[in-house]
DNA sequence: CGTTGTTATGACGATAGCCGCATAAAAGCG
DNA sequence: CGCTTTTATGCGGCTATCGTCATAACAACG
């Protein structure tokens, strides 16, 4: 029988998204969609720093980090504290690690299905 | 005492990404940053469809649709099984579900948050 | 084979976002 | 107030991606 999915298919009736919540994951997932912006977040999760130490640790230029921490701040995964004339950032909350830890598991299933194809031959 | 999170933030030192996984993330969550692939993940979520009802249900043009699926297909995300002339597209795996209930999660706290500010004043 | 119906793809204009350069804004100091 | 240091932003070039039109590729049927 083709098609054997259906069955288990339409009993799978999840609610839908809204076109307008569907427009905010988005947004949130751009977020994520940029290297840049990623290995900032990751930089941070390694604790607070000001953006000379950032310079240092990603090579980024100065105007191109403010934008991008500008941005994660706006989303509220990172946030800022003042300490005279610096600027210490830090990143908030693990979310992004739990969203980065299912996607690692996603990518390993795959080469290991991968994997499976090609020691079957 | 300023910067009370540098004790902390010291101790969550974790594993750093390399730069290859760090933009396999991205091309990941580039892929659920165009409000259009989220659509046809979510309509498919509901049941396999063929194109034809996917463009009755998003209003998508056909050479779009092809398009948007052929990039969820090649990440995994989607897959497809020929029923003669027809393509039956189905979603695969719940992974992106337990993606946006992570950040719709976070975006309950922000919005909670922000409630609480205004009612605190 | 020719025709019809369905999906994939090449070409292309439009748009969005990255990124750096220069410069403004802000904060501390003498 | 000037001067220095640090961060934010206006501007512009560049690239990537979206979305459409036209058309090719493919499968079924007579």
């Amino acid at each position: 029988m083709r098609l054997a999915s259906y069955a288990v298919a339409v009993a799978a009736t999840g609610s839908f998204p809204s076109p307008q919540l569907l427009e905010e994951y988005s947004q949130f997932f751009r977020l994520l969609s940029e290297p840049a912006r990623l290995q900032l977040l990751c930089q941070l999760r390694q604790g607070p720093m000001d953006v000379a130490a950032l310079i240092a640790a990603t090579g980024f230029s100065q105007s191109h980090i403010s934008r991008q921490l500008g941005q994660l701040q706006r989303a509220g995964l990172v946030c800022c504290e003042r300490d005279g004339v610096r600027t210490i950032w830090s990143a908030e909350g693990a979310l992004v690690d739990d969203l980065c830890a299912l996607v690692q598991t996603r990518f390993r299933q795959r080469l290991q299905s991968q994997l499976a194809q090609l020691q079957s031959t």
